[in-house]
DNA sequence: AAAGATTGAGTCTTCAATCTTT
DNA sequence: AAAGATTGAAGACTCAATCTTT
């Protein structure tokens, strides 16, 4: 059985704790503003960069990490409120092509005015990045 | 409005990716050996570690930077299969004192087996950290 | 009133099964 | 059969209200 060792765990146990702390500060502020949580701005986004194309459910998936279930249920209650829209595909029977509405792109934006600045102080001010290696460099290695 | 430079944001999208990646890829070896969540190995650790003085709910929220309502419900599951157990407080009429049973350390145990090496082969494979700065140390900077 | 803890109701997630098209 | 997507039922999480003790 081989284990982890004294580094490996305080890394693990760092990036646990990291994680649920700046996430938990960024939602709460996207909540605390009355707007949707950021699963919803991921999608937002992907379909504003896809605009034209007309993106599929299993692309988001696999973009974004959700299972297939999950994915299916977040469309819904975006699509409930009209900020995206879904029409079958015109290729493929089983599929559907995504695109984001106009309001869709306005709350977006709006997500944007509280997100970005909850991400800088967060992350940005907690940081000095030109000293030494960036974090960001160091998590990509544990996606390899 | 002060928005996140691009480094910034860059580090704030690893972060979420490779914790859901390396975190998934840690539950699912988990639940494909029968065994509970992780929330439940941080539970029993700590009370294992605790072990004697009797530790109380609270306490245990603020550690594990879980919601009040959140931890009560938890402990009910754990509970409920004999892994812990909760007995009123002496000296304080409101609170409990949570203690491990002799069935949550063999649970502990088993659990290990498999976290250790999904840690390791998670984190510990993926990273070179004699080169550098450590990767758990820059994390840390965002809990500040 | 504040601190520690729980709970009903509603929402979201997960599992497993399902359905349609390829 | 595999791929894309959905769904009922069960489990877990969240909000807000509640209860007891300090």
């Amino acid at each position: 059985m081989i284990l982890p060792e004294p580094s490996t765990k305080r890394t693990w146990v760092t990036l646990l704790r990291t994680h649920r702390q700046v996430l938990a500060s960024v939602e709460d502020a996207l909540k605390s503003a009355g707007l949707p949580p950021l699963a919803w701005y991921d999608v937002l986004l992907e379909l504003e960069r896809s605009k034209g194309q007309g993106i599929r459910p299993f692309e988001l998936q696999k973009k974004l990490l959700l299972p297939q279930y999950g994915m299916s249920r977040l469309l819904d209650r975006i699509e409930k409120v009209a900020l995206i829209s879904r029409k079958p595909c015109d290729d493929d029977g089983r599929g559907q092509q995504l695109s984001i509405t106009k309001r869709g792109v306005d709350m977006r934006k709006n997500m944007w005015r509280i997100y970005g600045p909850a991400i800088q102080s967060a992350v940005g001010e907690k940081l000095s990045l030109t000293e030494g290696k960036e974090l960001s460099e160091l998590l990509e290695k544990l996606q390899e």
